[in-house]
Parts: structure tokens; C-alpha cells; sequence
RNA sequence: GGCGGAGUAGCUCAGUGGUAGAGCAGGGGACUCAUAAGCCCUUGGUCGGUGGUUCGAAUCCGCCCUCCGCUACCA
């Protein structure tokens, strides 16, 4: 029985559209980290989803001529998918138009109203009749006046709205005090410093309610402060609906059973992390804690921060055009391929370049390369020169290996317990270069030849040769799983030995265990060997033939 | 404007006082088990500029230039 639990979440991905790679990239080293858990041995639920509710969806779906409820529906089977195709396996795949959410918003206000957090104000700005509230930075200023960039025609109005408010003002000092007392709450280091910034600027109330967007989950507080369900079930239109941030946010309680499921959620929360880009780290370090301290529950204990892709310097996003499709993407390196390449050539920590050739590039040099040819030629060898006989490994203090195994598991899993996944990979295949410097150093096609020739001591030094060989494959492999766990069990496959794990990682023994230098099982003879990664070519090559 | 960070080989970056590094890309070589992969060697940088501290600075201090992040109602 696990003797931990391991939380985590992603943001909920905005359903306005398909799917980018560089909104999977965050979902892809979520899942890294929760196949990390579930395979060391952590109880792990892991979290992620769609945000469904706002007016941009709803004008969309009525441009399509669709209401947003089908709308949102086409765009979720499309993440799902997306997901489906690069490994994605989460606990759950939450809907802020679940139903279990919308209790879970419901009491969270009711908290907060109940704590006397929530009171009614005024709410002013430009406001788009095809899109409702827009912010300034949203908006285009020239010397026709304001208007919306999305609507350049349509005339804007300076709206007055009566909103509820939440008193995030009441919450500077709290704040302050549990970033003082919780110093690596929010990393990397330099993000937690920009939202401590913020915080000694000052905070401002924000509006969590709408009057005027329908497309969202009902308010459920009248002004007087009676609840806005009616008789028959419903809710008081009068009363406006949810506005984004106590509609969004909450989704990470009601992923754990808030309000519905105590035990459970007394079982889950607070989440160990939520990961997130740095777009939105004021919400999820500010804002939400302080709804979460006005609900009088626990705070995540850690929130990561990740950068951005790239591409030539911007920002890779949907609006701007430049992103990558992730099936295509997938469609060309493969799952497992799409995975690593996302995972070591983008630092988790900050903003990095990318580009089609810098994937292409990544993939061929560490994987078919690399890891992929020292599996093949590892295997080729053994079934040449040994008949596939699975030889066993050297005992640790007798081949240079183990040592070097020693200290590549040592960085990876520093790296990784530090989420610097890139990292953590670079430190991985330090150990996939020192197993391919050794067959060099080795030369087993000269051991056996000499072995053909009866030399005992050439065939006994061979044999454990590959057998250091096969080892260190079993032990990349395993320790490369939650990054390719795809591959993983072919890896395991061709070496014969036993994937004691499901899926998604699950069920099988602790990783520890299987990472230890000799632990693998003895005797039996290999698979065939098969090209792990094929290499792919690339453009410059295929310009060329 | 305020606060913070960064400018090091073609590219991405490591390196916080003591003779400039890694990976990838480029060039050469020996080998042949392998996915024409791997291995070995190698080209390449007045470490943004400038002044200073020091026996000695990419590394410390001042000034300047350039770029970037944060500076609230976008999900």
C-alpha cells in the first residue's frame, strides 16, 4: 500500500479552439511528473481539463451557428484526442461545465460571501456587444477612438455593471506572511519575486459575477444575500452568472471531490502542485489563495511556473498563428518522439526557442541516435555473438558502468525532484553517451573474434561486456519511462525482461527497486531487436536526395 | 517610470577571482556491433562597451548600450 499521495494539476486549457502544442507542452510534463509518482510508488491523482465558460466561447459557437454547449464539446474531443495521441493519462479530465463544478463554485462563494468577503459594487469599462467586458490592454486606441480589436466596426460602450466583488484587498498581509513563511511555494525563484512585487504594490477587489454573460455557471447569491435558486430548481437569471476566476480556479477542488466527497477531498487537498505558465501566475498565486483562505482551506503547497515556447523570438500562441499542431507533430516523431523532444529541448524554467528542425534535430541526435542505436547494436551483438542469450551484468565493482550509472541516476533524480525536466534528461543521457563510449572502448566484435579463435578469457569478458550492455538499457529504459512510456516496454520487450507496470504507470513495483545496478532478472533470452526510434530525415536532407 | 533578470563559440546555454567550457551544427580520422548511427580528434569566442578594485576579473564595483520579465479583471 503507497504510503504517500502525490496531487497535481495543470491549468485548465481555454476550449476556444484546438488544441496548440505549446498548451499540450504544460500537459505533457505534467503527466512526466505524475508517471514519476505513480511509478516510485505515490498514491498520485493527476488533474487537467478544459475552461469552458466565457463570452468569447459563446460568441464563437453563435458565429458557428452552434450553441456553446456543442460548441465546447467539438473543442474537448479535439484536447482529448490531442492528449490521447501523446500518452496523456489523467485521473481525470475535468469540465468547468461539469456538474460537480458548478457545486463546487457554489460553495466556494458561499464561503466567501459567508466570511463576508463578497459585496456588491460597480464594475465599469469598454464593453463590446459581440464580446462583453473587455480589458484596456485589449483594446485598440487610435485616432478613431477605442475600439475592439476582434470587432473594429462595431462601436464600444462604456458599460456600468453592479458585480460582486471579492475583498482581495483584506488578504495583502496574509499573503505576504505565507510567502515569508513558505519561501519556495512558488518557483522558479524569480516568478515567486514578481508576484511578491505585486502584492507590496497593493491589492485591489476584484469582480467575480457578470450580469450580462449568460454562457456561464449561475451566481447563486441574490443581493440580499438569499440564495438564487429557485422553487423548481433553477437558477435566477437576475442574480448573472460566475465570472472567470472563482469559475476557473475552483476546478482544482472539485477535481478532488469539493464539495460533494469529503473523505476524498480530505484525502487529496491541498495539491502537492499545480503547474502552470507564467501568464497566469498571479492567479494562481494571489487570487487563489486568497479564495482559498476565505474558504478557510489549505493552500497547494508548491506552484510551478513554466515559460513559454517560442518561435523566432514570440510567443507561440493560437492568435498569433505560429503554432505547431500537435498531431502533425506527433503524426511525425511519434508519440514518445513528440514527448522527449518537447521535454528536453524546452527548458521547464523559462521561455525557449523551438522550431520543426529543433524537434527533428533533438529527436535524431538523442534518441535514434543515441539511445535508440545503443539498444539496437547492443542487441544485435548479443544475438550475434551469444546466440541471444540475456547474459547477465557484472557486479557494480567490477564494471566502470555501474559507477557511471551511479551518478547519472543521481543527477536525473535531482533534476526531476527539482522539476528541470530538460535537465533531468540531459543528466539521463550523460549515462546513454558513457554506455556507447564504452562499446567503443570495448570493441566485443574484437573480443569476439578472439573468442571464435578460443580465447576462454576474450569469451568471458565479452559475455559480461553485453551483459553491462543489456543492463544499462534496462536501466535507461526504466528510468526514461514516464518521458517515453510508450517506448518503455518495447524497450523491456526487446531486452526480455518483464514491464511491471500499467499503462499509465501504475500498479507495478517502486522504480527504486528496478533502478538498482543489477536488479534485473536473470537468464531468458531477448526479443528481436527492432529500430526503437527510425531517423528521421531532415530537411536539409531531404532537399538534397 | 518603478522593481527584477540577461548579454560567453554559428545555435542553445553552463561557468561568481587564478591560464575560456558543454551539447548541437561544421571539418578531419580510425573502426565496423548498429538506425551511413557510435567513437576519437578538431575549426571557432578581444566572455555587450567602458572605467575601476586586485598580483590576477567572464566572475567584484561604477557608468553606458541592448534585450527580456513583472507592473490586475484575457481564458
Amino acid at each position: 500500500m503507497p504510503d504517500s499521495r502525490y496531487y497535481l494539476t495543470t491549468a485548465i486549457a481555454y476550449a476556444n479552439s484546438r488544441p496548440g502544442l505549446h498548451t499540450l507542452y504544460e500537459v505533457v510534463g505534467a503527466d512526466a511528473i505524475t508517471r514519476s509518482h505513480r511509478m516510485r510508488g505515490d498514491d498520485t491523482f493527476f488533474l487537467t481539463g478544459t475552461d469552458e465558460y466565457s463570452v468569447n466561447i459563446a460568441t464563437t459557437a453563435n458565429r458557428l451557428g452552434k450553441t456553446p454547449r456543442a460548441f465546447v464539446d467539438e473543442m474537448v474531443e479535439l484536447f482529448r484526442s490531442a492528449e490521447g495521441a501523446l500518452g496523456i493519462a489523467p485521473d481525470r479530465f475535468i469540465r468547468t461545465t461539469d456538474p460537480d463544478h458548478i457545486r463546487a463554485v457554489h460553495e466556494m462563494l458561499r464561503r466567501a460571501y459567508a466570511n463576508g468577503d463578497l459585496y456588491q459594487g460597480t464594475y465599469e469599462g469598454w464593453y463590446c456587444p459581440n464580446e462583453g467586458f473587455k480589458a484596456p490592454s485589449d483594446l485598440i486606441e487610435d485616432a478613431a477612438g477605442v475600439h475592439c480589436p476582434n470587432h473594429p466596426g462595431v462601436e464600444l460602450q462604456w458599460l456600468t455593471e453592479r458585480n460582486w466583488f471579492f475583498r482581495l484587498s483584506a488578504y495583502q498581509e496574509r499573503l505576504e506572511r505565507y510567502y515569508a513563511e513558505h519561501p519556495d511555494w512558488v518557483q522558479p525563484e524569480y516568478r515567486k519575486n514578481e508576484m511578491l512585487g505585486f502584492i507590496r504594490q497593493g491589492l485591489e477587489d476584484f469582480s467575480v459575477s457578470r450580469e450580462k454573460a449568460p454562457w456561464g455557471i449561475p451566481f447563486p447569491i441574490m443581493p440580499d444575500g438569499s440564495s438564487s435558486q429557485l422553487p423548481d430548481g433553477s437558477w435566477n437569471p437576475e442574480a448573472g452568472t460566475v465570472y472567470v476566476w472563482f469559475d476557473a480556479l475552483t476546478n482544482y477542488v472539485t477535481g478532488v471531490g469539493f464539495p460533494d466527497d469529503p473523505a476524498r477531498f480530505e484525502r487529496w487537498w491541498p495539491a502537492d502542485l499545480h503547474i502552470i505558465g507564467k501568464d497566469i501566475n498571479r492567479l494562481h498565486t494571489i487570487m487563489w489563495p486568497a479564495m482559498l483562505m476565505s474558504a478557510g482551506l489549505p493552500l497547494p503547497r508548491k506552484v510551478w511556473v513554466h515559460g513559454w515556447l517560442l518561435v523566432q523570438g514570440e510567443r507561440m500562441s493560437k492568435s498569433r498563428g505560429n503554432f505547431l499542431d500537435p498531431q502533425a507533430v506527433v503524426a511525425a516523431l511519434g508519440s514518445d518522439g513528440t514527448r522527449y523532444a518537447l521535454l528536453r529541448e524546452v527548458a521547464f524554467d523559462r521561455d525557449t526557442d523551438v522550431s520543426w528542425d529543433s524537434f527533428v534535430r533533438r529527436y535524431n541526435a538523442d534518441l535514434a541516435n543515441d539511445f535508440g542505436n545503443l539498444v539496437n547494436r547492443t542487441l544485435s551483438m548479443t544475438a550475434r555473438y551469444l546466440g541471444g542469450e540475456r547474459v547477465p551484468c557484472r557486479p557494480a565493482d567490477e564494471t566502470p558502468l555501474a559507477p557511471e550509472w551511479r551518478a547519472a541516476r543521481a543527477g536525473h533524480e535531482a533534476k526531476l525532484d527539482a522539476f528541470l525536466l530538460h535537465d533531468a534528461l540531459a543528466a539521463l543521457w550523460e549515462f546513454v553517451g558513457a554506455a556507447n563510449r564504452f562499446v567503443d572502448a570495448e570493441q566485443p566484435w574484437v573480443l569476439a573474434k578472439a573468442a571464435r579463435d578460443g580465447d576462454e578469457r576474450a569469451a568471458e569478458r565479452l559475455r559480461g561486456v553485453l551483459g553491462d550492455l543489456l543492463e544499462a538499457c534496462r536501466l535507461i529504459g526504466f528510468a526514461a519511462a514516464p518521458f517515453i512510456p510508450n517506448t518503455a516496454p518495447r524497450v523491456a520487450a526487446q531486452l526480455g525482461v518483464p514491464y511491471p507496470y500499467a499503462p499509465d504507470g501504475s500498479v507495478g513495483p517502486r522504480l527504486d527497486g528496478l533502478l538498482e545496478w543489477g536488479s534485473g532478472p536473470r537468464g531468458g533470452r531477448i526479443g528481436t531487436p527492432e529500430p526503437l526510434f527510425p531517423r528521421l530525415e531532415t530537411e536539409a536532407e531531404l532537399a538534397q536526395a
